[in-house]
DNA sequence: TATGAATGAGGTTTCATTCAT
DNA sequence: AATGAATGAAACCTCATTCAT
């Protein structure tokens, strides 16, 4: 899973004081990206804001994308890690218990860090040539193509398309993508909500399968 | 010492004129938008694009931004102009048929702009301070509750609520935000897939409306 | 005679005020190249004393090395002019009168211009990509040749080579590459020493050619 | 003979080892330069070459300059011992032969060490402020008046200016400044011509010496 | 002492916007 | 009103030099 080679640091951060150096302009981006957007991230507002000369900067991230790829990738880990603890306990769970726990753990990430989460959907389409979502969707959607598969064995649907119906709905309203969420939908009704539009939407496969 | 009448300049034409110099400049700026993308979109090129200066351009757009407004909003009005031709000859449907025949209008309409409809969406962050994407939402939630509540006034539900699941769903599904569609799903068959994650929806809404 | 396609101004200056803006850049360009030097030499010291805006100065030139080259050639093209109206007067003189008036026409203008010419030949390795100072030698060379031709087609001698010695000879000496010139020796004498040594080279050549 | 303060290694390379290193840094400059050219070298591309790390390189010379003042001082020592060398067979030879020798022999340590020659010539407007050109070519000077004087006694002539025009003169002619040396011309040919110029132009001198 | 990471001034260049013609 | 030349703030990035380890 190497990065292309000119998104790489320059250097590995080999000793423990480049490791926070790095560390600290990750950081920093992220917040920049939060208070100002792409538009107005600069290197040197971001070695400001991490504390760091430009030069610094410079030595591991050849340029502005590659501070950008590097704070999706953190992000992207840290929602990885995130959900892996959150699944720890459901082994042996029903498919229903499953789904719920899995959209609440989506809907807790994403609170704790909606602000980023806003601004780097925002972004991704500035460095589309660096990062391929497509590729770290592709890895979600196998996820989740998997879980299915443990329960939709018995149905003849393409596995595929139901991913791409459940993953792609399912995103939208956790990120509130065009519309934003009625004052009156709290969290729980939210999880209720997206639950409901999932297993009915299973459930009706199951009643007429071939679309 | 008014001039004869025959002499005086005439107003008419001067403002036709600007029309047109208007509707070229925002033609232009889609054009560019779609060829170049955001980043690359200078008041210089889309000047030479619709083969006007960039003085006569700032005229009538104050800045960059304004250019993209502009097409945000043209692009708004046809898909209005075209959903209500659409919806012209369904007076009368059943719900389900209203459902997807707008589900299709949908897509047919974003089949023909994708380009376009891609890098609008891409450029949306930037424009935020002079265009409100929410209000925009808002205002297509609004047809869209209207349309519901139609349907639904036996239900015990907070439409709003139902609104947001459904526009967000059928908005991330038509224009394939995550994950893209795979290969084997045809036009057609997406639209009877939403059809039938928003029928199955409601339905499960109707059979236990308290979540 | 054109330049390389990166070196041209981008826009030719069409408009008197246009012009003269490139005027007074190429003369800025002198005047600093002569005051700091050409590490010195950057595009905002440059337009700086041409009382000029950087945007305005890199409209017409793409680089450093094309404010130089434009130097050189200005100079060029000077110091051909003003070989020219030297030489004006002097048709029908004979050899050593010819000889002589060149080589103190050439002491003349380098007089007149001592200081940017000490600065260029300075800077000439840093702009040997984008001119060719070979070629011009080598003009200058041919018109050199045609002279000698005139009064040596008696001798069996390689023309190409006597022109060789005789060009980096006067050139040396006229400004004085490696030793500066004595504080008794006053221009006359200078042009009277530089004579002597080609007049004496080439009598010493009658009377042994073959080398 | 000693150089200016700021230009001093900061501490004589007291140990052998400090000598060496001294030794690598000075070689690697000088390839540096051929290899790269002036504007090229930079301080770590040296340490680099030389196998070094940018601290100990600052140890023993203060800037980048140094590094070129070093190698110009190796250079013109090089020099210096070569010409001795070759001249040391010389004595009680004809002042004819002296001549040829001199010019045989700058012209064969020319062609070794044509690159650098080359690059050094380039990079001397730069080193300035820190190595008097002019002081070195009083040097050899006054080595070249030292030998005229031994044949020249008897002519009533300022030596000074002989000195200056032969030195330019050769100088011009074996490192080919303005013109390159034709193809036909050998490097015997070009000992033979050089002699014939400065003996003619001193024998020139000895028939009408009063310029 | 040797190392090479860190610094940051300063260079080059672009481009949104203004304004003289 | 139309033009496009002029403006100049601000962006990106390098590299000579220092200094903590």
């Amino acid at each position: 899973m190497a990065l292309p080679k000119h998104l790489q640091p320059r250097k590995a951060p080999k000793q423990e004081r480049s490791r926070q150096l790095v560390e600290a302009i990750v950081e920093a981006t992220a917040r920049v990206l939060v208070r100002d957007g792409y538009d107005a991230l600069s290197p040197a507002a971001v070695a400001e804001v991490a504390g760091v000369s430009v030069g610094s900067l410079y030595q591991y991230f050849p340029h502005k994308e590659a501070l950008i790829v590097a704070v999706l990738e953190r992000e992207a880990e840290r929602e990885g890690a995130f959900l892996v603890e959150r699944f720890a306990g459901l082994v042996g769970a029903s498919a229903d218990d499953v789904l719920r726990a899995a959209i609440a753990a989506l809907l807790d990430f994403r609170a704790d860090h909606q602000e980023l989460f806003r601004a780097l959907l925002a972004v991704i389409p500035h460095v589309g040539r660096y990062y391929d979502l497509r590729q770290r969707g592709a890895e979600a959607a196998a996820r989740v193509r998997a879980l299915l598969a443990l329960h939709l064995s018995d149905v003849d649907v393409d596995l595929d398309e139901i991913v791409f119906v459940i993953t792609n709905a399912t995103h939208a309203l956790t990120h509130e993508g065009l519309l934003p969420r009625p004052s009156t939908m709290s969290d729980a009704r939210l999880v209720n909500e997206i639950t409901r539009l999932v297993l009915a939407y299973v459930a009706a496969l199951r009643q007429s399968p071939r679309s």
